[in-house]
DNA sequence: TCCGGCCTGCTC
DNA sequence: GAGCAGGCCGGA
């Protein structure tokens, strides 16, 4: 599930559920999810949770006495709120709050990491230095947009999705954008102009917004197992006809990953200005 | 720049 | 039973 937006409702749920409340306990079974002594110094993870951040799809704990947290879900790892007791299914970490709830750090298939280090080092690390701006924290304008993701030589939709150049965008929101913004994933960046990259920057905004919407509360609305109705515009609808324009959105692989186009509404071609609508926000 | 690997579950 | 999946890393 998580890209930036479904991190965002982790975090938000996360302080919700935790609130003021002591973590008691924490616990970790013996998973990759952490690495060599990662899992001793989970366990020693305690007391009030004073802030809980969000950078591109990291999210970062601190705890009380200066103990740190650096979380990723991965692609199948979510936080769940459970009472004592109740099992769940692929829970691999756990913390127990004073008021007898849990929260589980279930991920069945153990993409996700968790690295407990000291809060003050939490910035530092190389996995967060390295990011790129947060459209969400950071805000994202064209001129930024193109400053960021301009210069790659990739397509442009494996450029979005490079975390360095730009934290939080992932297969299905890249997608999303691309198509709000009548580009296509396969241009290259350097073709784009100032226009493009300002649509394509307010395409990722409103993606992310509606990403936000989408998911408020407590029960994920889409990307749960199972079936879910699709809400996306392209992602997931090879075949099925564009919302815009009626023709076949089609589908294609780029850098390993399935892509969502409609050929019609996202021409590989640069559109002489003004031409044609873009599909809209 | 691509490709497989990491894992398991679900859909066709 | 094969193929596919939201992320990321490392090797060729």
């Amino acid at each position: 599930m998580p890209e930036l937006p479904e991190v965002e409702i982790a975090r938000r749920n996360l302080v919700r559920w935790i609130g003021p409340r002591r973590v008691v306990k924490a616990e970790a079974d013996d998973t990759r999810v952490f690495r060599g002594a990662e899992r001793a110094r989970f366990s020693a993870l305690k007391g009030r949770v004073e802030s809980l951040e969000r950078r591109g799809k990291y999210l970062l704990w601190t705890f009380e006495a200066g103990r740190g947290l650096l979380a990723h879900l991965g692609m199948t790892g979510k936080f769940v709120r459970r009472q004592k007791g109740q099992p769940e299914p692929y829970s691999r970490a756990r913390f127990h709050l004073e008021d007898g709830t849990v929260i589980h750090f279930r991920d069945p298939r153990l993409f996700g990491r968790m690295e407990p280090v000291p809060a003050s080092e939490l910035r530092a690390l190389e996995a967060i230095q390295s990011l790129g701006r947060d459209p969400l924290e950071d805000g994202l304008t064209g001129p930024q947009l193109a400053e960021a993701v301009g210069t790659s030589r990739q397509d442009l939709k494996v450029a979005l999705m490079d975390q360095g150049r730009l934290a939080g965008l992932g297969n299905i929101h890249a997608a999303e954008a691309l198509f709000r913004a009548g580009l296509h994933p396969a241009r290259k960046p350097d073709t784009l102009t100032p226009e493009d990259w300002k649509r394509l920057a307010r395409a990722i905004h409103a993606t992310i917004a509606f990403g936000l919407e989408e998911q408020e509360g407590e029960e994920p609305v889409y990307l749960e197992d199972g079936g879910a109705e699709n809400v996306f515009r392209v992602y997931g609808r090879a075949g099925q006809p564009c919302q815009v324009c009626q023709s076949p959105v089609e589908s294609f692989t780029q850098a390993g990953r399935t892509t969502h186009v409609c050929p019609e509404c996202q021409p590989l071609k640069a559109q002489r200005p003004g031409r044609k609508r873009a599909p809209g926000r």
